[in-house]
RNA sequence: GGGUAGGUUCCGGAGCGGUCAAACGGGGCGGACUGUAAAUCCGCUGGCUUACGCCUUCGCAGGUUCGAAUCCUGCCCUGCCCA
Protein backbone atom coordinates (compact mmCIF):
# COMPACT_ATOMS: atom_id res chain seq x y z
CA UNK A 1 0.00 0.00 0.00
CA UNK A 2 1.26 3.43 -1.14
CA UNK A 3 1.82 6.37 1.18
CA UNK A 4 0.09 9.33 0.36
CA UNK A 5 1.38 12.74 1.10
CA UNK A 6 -0.45 14.62 4.21
CA UNK A 7 -3.90 15.61 3.17
CA UNK A 8 -2.84 19.46 3.12
CA UNK A 9 -0.28 19.31 0.67
CA UNK A 10 -2.44 17.24 -1.41
CA UNK A 11 -5.25 19.90 -1.10
CA UNK A 12 -2.95 22.59 -2.58
CA UNK A 13 -1.82 20.80 -5.60
CA UNK A 14 -5.24 19.61 -6.15
CA UNK A 15 -7.10 22.73 -6.17
CA UNK A 16 -4.75 25.08 -7.81
CA UNK A 17 -6.56 25.97 -11.12
CA UNK A 18 -9.74 25.11 -9.94
CA UNK A 19 -12.47 27.40 -10.56
CA UNK A 20 -14.87 26.03 -7.98
CA UNK A 21 -14.63 23.27 -5.09
CA UNK A 22 -17.90 21.96 -3.54
CA UNK A 23 -16.76 21.67 -0.70
CA UNK A 24 -12.89 21.92 0.21
CA UNK A 25 -13.91 20.72 3.51
CA UNK A 26 -15.23 17.45 2.17
CA UNK A 27 -12.21 16.97 0.18
CA UNK A 28 -9.82 17.54 2.93
CA UNK A 29 -12.33 14.62 4.68
CA UNK A 30 -12.03 12.41 1.88
CA UNK A 31 -8.11 12.80 1.56
CA UNK A 32 -7.74 12.12 5.55
CA UNK A 33 -9.16 8.61 4.76
CA UNK A 34 -5.27 7.92 3.10
CA UNK A 35 -7.18 5.91 0.52
CA UNK A 36 -6.98 6.04 -3.16
CA UNK A 37 -9.99 8.30 -3.71
CA UNK A 38 -11.90 7.46 -7.23
CA UNK A 39 -11.79 10.90 -9.54
CA UNK A 40 -14.66 10.59 -12.16
CA UNK A 41 -14.51 12.53 -15.44
CA UNK A 42 -16.93 11.68 -18.04
CA UNK A 43 -16.54 12.43 -21.58
CA UNK A 44 -18.88 11.60 -24.09
CA UNK A 45 -17.29 10.69 -27.57
CA UNK A 46 -19.49 12.57 -29.70
CA UNK A 47 -16.48 12.98 -31.62
CA UNK A 48 -13.34 11.20 -32.57
CA UNK A 49 -10.44 13.74 -31.51
CA UNK A 50 -9.88 15.22 -28.22
CA UNK A 51 -8.72 18.86 -28.22
CA UNK A 52 -7.04 21.18 -25.50
CA UNK A 53 -10.14 21.87 -23.91
CA UNK A 54 -10.46 18.35 -22.81
CA UNK A 55 -7.28 18.38 -21.57
CA UNK A 56 -8.13 20.12 -18.79
CA UNK A 57 -9.57 18.29 -16.54
CA UNK A 58 -7.37 15.21 -17.55
CA UNK A 59 -4.71 17.20 -16.26
CA UNK A 60 -6.48 17.34 -13.26
CA UNK A 61 -7.24 14.12 -13.21
CA UNK A 62 -3.85 13.01 -13.59
CA UNK A 63 -2.56 15.06 -10.84
CA UNK A 64 -4.65 13.00 -8.40
CA UNK A 65 -2.90 9.97 -10.31
CA UNK A 66 0.35 11.44 -9.08
CA UNK A 67 -0.71 11.85 -5.59
CA UNK A 68 -1.90 8.07 -5.74
CA UNK A 69 -5.54 7.99 -6.46
CA UNK A 70 -7.57 6.27 -9.24
CA UNK A 71 -8.84 8.15 -12.35
CA UNK A 72 -12.31 6.83 -13.53
CA UNK A 73 -12.83 7.62 -17.17
CA UNK A 74 -16.42 6.97 -18.15
CA UNK A 75 -16.81 7.27 -21.64
CA UNK A 76 -19.86 7.89 -22.39
CA UNK A 77 -21.42 5.38 -25.13
CA UNK A 78 -24.73 5.85 -23.95
CA UNK A 79 -25.09 9.79 -23.13
CA UNK A 80 -23.34 10.76 -26.17
CA UNK A 81 -26.09 8.93 -28.19
CA UNK A 82 -28.16 11.70 -26.30
CA UNK A 83 -25.77 14.79 -26.54
CA UNK A 84 -25.07 16.80 -23.39
CA UNK A 85 -27.05 20.27 -23.83
CA UNK A 86 -25.14 21.63 -21.68
CA UNK A 87 -24.85 25.38 -23.19
CA UNK A 88 -26.52 24.45 -26.36
CA UNK A 89 -29.01 26.62 -27.32
CA UNK A 90 -30.27 23.94 -30.07
CA UNK A 91 -30.36 20.26 -29.28
CA UNK A 92 -27.80 17.87 -30.52
CA UNK A 93 -27.23 15.63 -33.68
CA UNK A 94 -27.90 11.98 -32.37
CA UNK A 95 -25.21 9.67 -33.01
CA UNK A 96 -25.75 6.04 -33.45
CA UNK A 97 -24.27 3.45 -31.39
CA UNK A 98 -21.37 2.43 -33.97
CA UNK A 99 -20.23 5.80 -34.35
CA UNK A 100 -20.11 6.58 -30.56
CA UNK A 101 -17.79 3.24 -30.21
CA UNK A 102 -15.47 3.41 -32.89
CA UNK A 103 -15.13 7.45 -31.20
CA UNK A 104 -14.67 6.21 -28.05
CA UNK A 105 -11.69 3.98 -29.07
CA UNK A 106 -9.52 7.21 -30.79
CA UNK A 107 -10.57 9.15 -27.62
CA UNK A 108 -9.06 6.73 -24.87
CA UNK A 109 -5.95 6.39 -26.71
CA UNK A 110 -5.93 10.05 -26.86
CA UNK A 111 -6.44 10.85 -23.18
CA UNK A 112 -3.99 8.53 -22.17
CA UNK A 113 -1.46 11.04 -23.54
CA UNK A 114 -1.95 12.90 -20.39
CA UNK A 115 -3.11 9.90 -17.94
CA UNK A 116 -1.42 7.47 -16.50
CA UNK A 117 -2.68 4.24 -17.78
CA UNK A 118 -1.63 2.20 -14.59
CA UNK A 119 -4.03 3.71 -12.09
CA UNK A 120 -7.03 4.48 -14.44
CA UNK A 121 -10.40 2.98 -14.77
CA UNK A 122 -11.81 2.86 -18.08
CA UNK A 123 -15.88 2.39 -18.23
CA UNK A 124 -18.59 2.72 -20.67
CA UNK A 125 -21.83 3.83 -19.42
CA UNK A 126 -24.04 2.01 -21.98
CA UNK A 127 -22.76 -0.73 -19.84
CA UNK A 128 -25.68 0.42 -17.10
CA UNK A 129 -27.97 2.32 -19.93
CA UNK A 130 -28.35 -0.56 -22.29
CA UNK A 131 -29.37 -2.50 -20.07
CA UNK A 132 -31.85 -0.50 -17.70
CA UNK A 133 -35.59 -1.08 -18.39
CA UNK A 134 -38.21 1.50 -18.95
CA UNK A 135 -39.09 0.79 -15.11
CA UNK A 136 -35.89 1.73 -13.79
CA UNK A 137 -35.85 5.06 -16.12
CA UNK A 138 -38.96 5.86 -14.08
CA UNK A 139 -38.03 5.17 -10.56
CA UNK A 140 -34.85 7.45 -11.38
CA UNK A 141 -36.69 10.23 -13.10
CA UNK A 142 -38.91 10.38 -10.35
CA UNK A 143 -35.95 11.17 -7.86
CA UNK A 144 -35.58 14.69 -9.76
CA UNK A 145 -38.12 17.06 -10.54
CA UNK A 146 -39.16 18.50 -13.40
CA UNK A 147 -38.22 22.36 -12.28
CA UNK A 148 -34.97 21.60 -10.98
CA UNK A 149 -34.06 20.20 -14.51
CA UNK A 150 -35.63 23.28 -16.14
CA UNK A 151 -34.06 25.57 -13.96
CA UNK A 152 -30.51 25.32 -15.93
CA UNK A 153 -29.59 28.52 -17.77
CA UNK A 154 -29.81 27.16 -21.06
CA UNK A 155 -32.81 24.95 -20.51
CA UNK A 156 -34.51 28.52 -19.60
CA UNK A 157 -33.24 30.21 -21.97
CA UNK A 158 -34.57 28.33 -24.80
CA UNK A 159 -38.03 28.14 -23.23
CA UNK A 160 -37.33 32.25 -23.50
CA UNK A 161 -36.81 32.71 -26.78
CA UNK A 162 -39.35 29.99 -27.42
CA UNK A 163 -36.57 26.88 -28.96
CA UNK A 164 -38.03 23.86 -28.69
CA UNK A 165 -36.46 21.39 -25.68
CA UNK A 166 -36.69 17.45 -26.43
CA UNK A 167 -37.75 15.74 -23.51
CA UNK A 168 -34.83 13.41 -24.12
CA UNK A 169 -32.69 16.13 -23.44
CA UNK A 170 -33.38 16.44 -19.69
CA UNK A 171 -32.19 13.29 -19.31
CA UNK A 172 -28.63 13.99 -19.74
CA UNK A 173 -28.01 15.55 -16.23
CA UNK A 174 -29.89 12.31 -15.11
CA UNK A 175 -27.84 9.72 -16.43
CA UNK A 176 -24.85 11.46 -15.39
CA UNK A 177 -25.82 11.80 -11.70
CA UNK A 178 -25.85 7.90 -12.38
CA UNK A 179 -22.80 7.79 -13.36
CA UNK A 180 -21.67 8.92 -10.21
CA UNK A 181 -23.18 6.55 -8.11
CA UNK A 182 -22.79 3.65 -10.57
CA UNK A 183 -18.58 4.18 -10.46
CA UNK A 184 -18.80 5.22 -6.42
CA UNK A 185 -17.38 8.07 -7.31
CA UNK A 186 -15.40 10.43 -4.52
CA UNK A 187 -14.72 13.07 -6.98
CA UNK A 188 -15.71 14.34 -9.93
CA UNK A 189 -14.00 16.76 -12.43
CA UNK A 190 -15.48 19.11 -15.34
CA UNK A 191 -15.92 22.43 -16.65
CA UNK A 192 -17.16 24.86 -14.49
CA UNK A 193 -20.36 24.41 -16.93
CA UNK A 194 -20.77 21.06 -15.61
CA UNK A 195 -21.74 22.35 -11.80
CA UNK A 196 -25.69 21.08 -12.86
CA UNK A 197 -25.11 17.45 -13.67
CA UNK A 198 -22.52 17.12 -11.22
CA UNK A 199 -24.74 18.13 -8.29
CA UNK A 200 -27.17 15.56 -9.69
CA UNK A 201 -24.78 12.80 -8.97
CA UNK A 202 -24.42 14.33 -5.52
CA UNK A 203 -28.61 14.30 -4.78
CA UNK A 204 -28.55 10.75 -5.90
CA UNK A 205 -25.58 9.11 -4.23
CA UNK A 206 -27.50 10.76 -1.21
CA UNK A 207 -30.38 9.27 -2.49
CA UNK A 208 -28.59 5.65 -2.47
CA UNK A 209 -26.65 5.79 0.70
CA UNK A 210 -23.20 6.78 -0.25
CA UNK A 211 -21.29 9.28 0.55
CA UNK A 212 -21.06 12.42 -1.64
CA UNK A 213 -18.80 13.23 -4.49
CA UNK A 214 -17.08 16.54 -4.17
CA UNK A 215 -17.48 18.24 -7.30
CA UNK A 216 -13.89 20.55 -8.63
CA UNK A 217 -14.97 22.52 -11.48
CA UNK A 218 -12.07 24.10 -13.87
CA UNK A 219 -12.26 27.09 -16.05
CA UNK A 220 -13.67 26.73 -19.65
CA UNK A 221 -10.86 26.92 -21.99
CA UNK A 222 -11.76 29.28 -24.85
CA UNK A 223 -10.94 28.40 -28.77
CA UNK A 224 -8.83 30.12 -31.13
CA UNK A 225 -11.15 32.40 -31.54
CA UNK A 226 -10.43 33.63 -27.72
CA UNK A 227 -14.51 34.03 -26.87
CA UNK A 228 -16.22 31.12 -27.40
CA UNK A 229 -15.59 27.74 -25.15
CA UNK A 230 -13.33 25.42 -27.14
CA UNK A 231 -15.47 22.96 -29.42
CA UNK A 232 -14.65 20.86 -32.32
CA UNK A 233 -18.39 21.86 -33.71
CA UNK A 234 -17.66 25.64 -33.51
CA UNK A 235 -14.22 25.29 -35.36
CA UNK A 236 -11.77 26.69 -32.71
CA UNK A 237 -10.52 23.69 -31.57
CA UNK A 238 -6.87 22.27 -31.19
CA UNK A 239 -6.96 19.03 -31.60
CA UNK A 240 -4.46 16.61 -29.55
CA UNK A 241 -3.44 14.75 -32.34
CA UNK A 242 -3.01 17.64 -34.60
CA UNK A 243 0.13 17.49 -36.93
CA UNK A 244 3.13 19.74 -34.62
CA UNK A 245 3.31 22.32 -37.44
CA UNK A 246 -0.62 22.93 -37.06
CA UNK A 247 -0.93 22.47 -33.60
CA UNK A 248 2.18 25.19 -33.18
CA UNK A 249 0.19 27.08 -35.84
CA UNK A 250 -2.83 27.56 -34.41
CA UNK A 251 -1.69 28.34 -31.23
CA UNK A 252 0.00 31.79 -31.90
CA UNK A 253 -3.39 32.51 -33.92
CA UNK A 254 -4.79 32.74 -30.63
CA UNK A 255 -5.35 35.98 -29.41
CA UNK A 256 -3.02 37.74 -26.75
CA UNK A 257 -6.42 37.98 -24.73
CA UNK A 258 -6.45 34.27 -24.41
CA UNK A 259 -3.02 33.37 -23.33
CA UNK A 260 -3.24 34.26 -19.92
CA UNK A 261 -5.88 31.53 -19.53
CA UNK A 262 -3.99 29.14 -21.18
CA UNK A 263 -1.13 29.50 -19.58
CA UNK A 264 -2.85 28.53 -16.12
CA UNK A 265 -5.12 26.01 -17.52
CA UNK A 266 -2.52 24.20 -19.65
CA UNK A 267 0.68 24.89 -17.98
CA UNK A 268 -0.66 25.21 -14.73
CA UNK A 269 1.68 28.88 -14.73
CA UNK A 270 0.61 32.62 -14.08
CA UNK A 271 1.40 34.63 -16.74
CA UNK A 272 4.73 36.93 -16.78
CA UNK A 273 3.03 40.43 -17.59
CA UNK A 274 6.68 42.08 -18.68
CA UNK A 275 7.08 39.38 -21.70
CA UNK A 276 6.41 39.94 -24.92
CA UNK A 277 3.08 38.48 -25.66
CA UNK A 278 4.16 36.67 -28.78
CA UNK A 279 7.19 35.20 -27.42
CA UNK A 280 5.18 34.03 -24.34
CA UNK A 281 2.99 32.29 -27.45
CA UNK A 282 5.79 30.79 -28.88
CA UNK A 283 7.29 29.46 -25.49
CA UNK A 284 3.25 28.35 -24.85
CA UNK A 285 3.46 26.39 -28.82
CA UNK A 286 6.36 24.67 -27.80
CA UNK A 287 5.48 23.51 -24.53
CA UNK A 288 2.06 21.96 -25.92
CA UNK A 289 3.32 20.62 -28.93
CA UNK A 290 6.63 18.78 -27.04
CA UNK A 291 3.71 17.69 -24.65
CA UNK A 292 1.96 15.90 -27.02
CA UNK A 293 4.56 15.08 -29.48
CA UNK A 294 7.93 15.38 -28.82
CA UNK A 295 10.64 18.00 -27.77
CA UNK A 296 12.55 17.68 -31.23
CA UNK A 297 8.98 17.93 -33.51
CA UNK A 298 8.25 21.30 -31.22
CA UNK A 299 12.13 22.53 -32.24
CA UNK A 300 11.02 22.22 -35.81
CA UNK A 301 7.76 23.36 -35.49
CA UNK A 302 8.87 26.65 -34.07
CA UNK A 303 12.22 26.93 -36.35
CA UNK A 304 9.75 26.62 -39.60
CA UNK A 305 7.26 28.85 -37.72
CA UNK A 306 9.89 31.41 -37.73
CA UNK A 307 11.22 30.93 -41.33
CA UNK A 308 7.81 31.34 -42.60
CA UNK A 309 5.55 33.91 -40.37
CA UNK A 310 8.55 36.10 -39.39
CA UNK A 311 10.63 35.95 -41.73
CA UNK A 312 7.99 35.32 -44.57
CA UNK A 313 10.74 33.04 -46.09
CA UNK A 314 8.73 30.60 -47.98
CA UNK A 315 11.48 29.40 -50.11
CA UNK A 316 13.47 27.78 -48.03
CA UNK A 317 10.94 26.87 -45.36
CA UNK A 318 9.62 23.29 -44.67
CA UNK A 319 6.51 23.10 -47.23
CA UNK A 320 4.02 19.98 -47.98
CA UNK A 321 5.56 19.40 -51.72
CA UNK A 322 3.26 18.46 -54.46
CA UNK A 323 3.65 16.91 -57.35
CA UNK A 324 1.13 17.75 -59.79
CA UNK A 325 -0.07 14.63 -61.93
CA UNK A 326 0.75 14.62 -65.18
CA UNK A 327 -2.47 15.32 -67.21
CA UNK A 328 -3.18 18.16 -64.74
CA UNK A 329 -3.71 21.33 -66.35
CA UNK A 330 -1.19 24.35 -65.45
CA UNK A 331 -3.65 27.24 -65.56
CA UNK A 332 -3.68 28.61 -61.67
CA UNK A 333 -7.27 27.68 -60.47
CA UNK A 334 -6.93 23.89 -61.59
CA UNK A 335 -2.98 23.87 -59.59
CA UNK A 336 -4.81 25.13 -56.27
CA UNK A 337 -7.30 23.16 -56.69
CA UNK A 338 -5.39 19.97 -57.10
CA UNK A 339 -2.91 21.16 -54.32
CA UNK A 340 -5.59 22.01 -51.53
CA UNK A 341 -6.87 18.59 -52.14
CA UNK A 342 -3.65 16.36 -52.16
CA UNK A 343 -1.81 18.08 -49.87
CA UNK A 344 -4.31 19.46 -47.26
CA UNK A 345 -7.12 16.89 -47.82
CA UNK A 346 -9.47 19.76 -48.61
CA UNK A 347 -11.93 20.12 -51.79
CA UNK A 348 -12.82 23.68 -51.69
CA UNK A 349 -15.29 24.33 -55.33
CA UNK A 350 -13.81 26.09 -58.06
CA UNK A 351 -16.04 28.47 -57.69
CA UNK A 352 -14.24 29.15 -54.66
CA UNK A 353 -10.95 28.68 -55.61
CA UNK A 354 -11.68 31.50 -58.59
CA UNK A 355 -12.82 33.85 -55.65
CA UNK A 356 -9.85 33.39 -54.07
CA UNK A 357 -7.19 34.01 -56.85
CA UNK A 358 -9.45 37.31 -57.72
CA UNK A 359 -9.18 38.09 -54.14
CA UNK A 360 -5.18 37.90 -54.29
CA UNK A 361 -4.63 35.04 -51.85
CA UNK A 362 -2.90 32.66 -54.38
CA UNK A 363 0.56 33.26 -54.85
CA UNK A 364 3.23 31.63 -57.26
CA UNK A 365 6.65 32.68 -56.08
CA UNK A 366 5.78 35.50 -54.31
CA UNK A 367 3.44 37.21 -56.70
CA UNK A 368 -0.21 37.27 -56.58
CA UNK A 369 -2.42 35.67 -59.21
CA UNK A 370 -5.20 37.41 -60.02
CA UNK A 371 -5.92 35.25 -63.15
CA UNK A 372 -7.81 31.87 -62.20
CA UNK A 373 -7.19 31.00 -66.32
CA UNK A 374 -3.43 32.07 -66.31
CA UNK A 375 -0.90 29.17 -67.15
CA UNK A 376 1.76 28.72 -64.65
CA UNK A 377 5.17 27.52 -65.88
CA UNK A 378 6.01 24.91 -63.40
CA UNK A 379 9.25 25.13 -61.91
CA UNK A 380 11.22 22.82 -59.57
CA UNK A 381 10.67 23.94 -56.10
CA UNK A 382 8.41 26.60 -57.11
CA UNK A 383 5.89 27.60 -54.09
CA UNK A 384 2.11 27.79 -54.75
CA UNK A 385 1.16 29.45 -51.85
CA UNK A 386 -2.54 28.97 -51.26
CA UNK A 387 -3.67 31.60 -48.76
CA UNK A 388 -2.54 32.45 -45.31
CA UNK A 389 -1.19 29.32 -43.58
CA UNK A 390 -1.02 27.16 -46.53
CA UNK A 391 1.88 26.69 -48.77
CA UNK A 392 2.80 24.01 -51.12
CA UNK A 393 6.04 22.73 -52.94
CA UNK A 394 5.90 22.07 -56.77
CA UNK A 395 8.24 18.95 -57.61
CA UNK A 396 7.08 18.53 -61.06
CA UNK A 397 7.24 14.68 -61.99
CA UNK A 398 10.42 13.38 -63.45
CA UNK A 399 10.26 12.21 -66.50
C1' G B 1 -57.59 17.42 -29.86
C1' G B 2 -58.94 23.08 -30.58
C1' G B 3 -57.07 28.04 -31.61
C1' U B 4 -52.99 30.85 -33.42
C1' A B 5 -48.09 32.24 -35.39
C1' G B 6 -44.39 30.20 -38.19
C1' G B 7 -40.76 26.93 -41.37
C1' U B 8 -35.89 31.34 -46.40
C1' U B 9 -29.10 30.38 -48.23
C1' C B 10 -23.75 28.77 -41.87
C1' C B 11 -26.87 31.66 -37.99
C1' G B 12 -30.39 35.67 -37.23
C1' G B 13 -33.71 37.89 -40.47
C1' A B 14 -36.03 40.70 -45.02
C1' G B 15 -38.69 39.36 -49.32
C1' C B 16 -44.86 38.07 -50.28
C1' G B 17 -46.16 36.71 -58.69
C1' G B 18 -41.34 38.69 -62.72
C1' U B 19 -36.00 43.45 -61.90
C1' C B 20 -34.35 36.91 -56.51
C1' A B 21 -28.94 33.08 -56.03
C1' A B 22 -32.58 36.17 -52.81
C1' A B 23 -31.88 42.95 -48.82
C1' C B 24 -29.54 43.70 -44.06
C1' G B 25 -26.79 42.07 -39.67
C1' G B 26 -23.63 38.29 -37.44
C1' G B 27 -20.15 34.63 -38.35
C1' G B 28 -16.57 32.69 -41.70
C1' C B 29 -12.89 33.31 -45.53
C1' G B 30 -9.50 36.43 -48.41
C1' G B 31 -6.59 41.19 -49.21
C1' A B 32 -3.89 45.65 -46.94
C1' C B 33 -1.51 46.53 -42.17
C1' U B 34 0.81 43.21 -38.44
C1' G B 35 3.34 39.61 -34.05
C1' U B 36 -0.66 33.51 -38.26
C1' A B 37 -2.48 38.82 -31.96
C1' A B 38 -5.90 43.00 -31.46
C1' A B 39 -7.94 47.26 -33.91
C1' U B 40 -8.99 49.40 -38.68
C1' C B 41 -10.08 49.60 -43.97
C1' C B 42 -11.43 46.78 -48.52
C1' G B 43 -13.40 42.42 -50.95
C1' C B 44 -15.78 37.53 -51.08
C1' U B 45 -19.49 34.28 -48.94
C1' G B 46 -24.80 28.02 -53.93
C1' G B 47 -22.59 25.02 -58.20
C1' C B 48 -20.52 24.76 -63.34
C1' U B 49 -18.26 28.07 -66.96
C1' U B 50 -12.51 32.09 -70.13
C1' A B 51 -16.99 34.64 -71.02
C1' C B 52 -22.35 35.32 -72.84
C1' G B 53 -24.72 32.12 -69.80
C1' C B 54 -26.53 27.66 -67.77
C1' C B 55 -28.00 24.59 -63.52
C1' U B 56 -29.74 23.61 -58.33
C1' U B 57 -31.79 26.18 -53.82
C1' C B 58 -36.42 29.45 -50.05
C1' G B 59 -40.00 22.45 -44.97
C1' C B 60 -42.03 18.19 -48.53
C1' A B 61 -45.28 16.73 -52.65
C1' G B 62 -48.47 18.26 -56.23
C1' G B 63 -51.21 22.37 -58.80
C1' U B 64 -52.40 27.43 -61.01
C1' U B 65 -49.54 30.71 -64.27
C1' C B 66 -45.77 32.65 -70.05
C1' G B 67 -43.32 32.98 -65.13
C1' A B 68 -43.61 31.09 -57.94
C1' A B 69 -39.51 31.86 -52.22
C1' U B 70 -43.95 34.62 -53.20
C1' C B 71 -50.88 32.19 -55.10
C1' C B 72 -53.86 27.24 -54.29
C1' U B 73 -54.28 22.02 -52.23
C1' G B 74 -52.44 18.10 -49.28
C1' C B 75 -48.73 16.46 -46.02
C1' C B 76 -44.58 16.98 -42.41
C1' C B 77 -42.30 19.92 -38.54
C1' U B 78 -41.97 23.86 -34.55
C1' G B 79 -43.44 27.86 -30.98
C1' C B 80 -47.36 30.03 -28.11
C1' C B 81 -52.42 29.81 -25.82
C1' C B 82 -56.42 26.40 -24.47
C1' A B 83 -57.66 21.10 -23.21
Amino acid sequence: MREFPNPEDQMEVLCRGCEKILTPEELRQKLAERRPLRVKLGVDPTSPDIHLGHTVALAKMRQFQDLGHTGVLILGSFTAMIGDPTGRSVTRPQLTKEEVLANAATYQEQAFKVLDFERTEVVFNGDWFFKMSYEEVLRLNSLVTMQQMLQREDFRERIERGHPIRAHEIQYPIMQGWDSVMVRADVELGGTDQLFNVLVGRDFQAHQGQPLQVAMLMPILVGTDGTQKMSKSLGNAIGVTEEPEQMFGKIMSIPDSALRQYYELLLGETLDPNAHPMEQKKNLAYRIVARFHSHAAAKAALDNFVTRFSKRDLATAELPKFTPPPNLSTTALSLTAAAYESCFGLTPSRSEIRRLIQGGSVQWNGKKLTNPNATISITDGGVLKLDKIRAVRIIPQKS
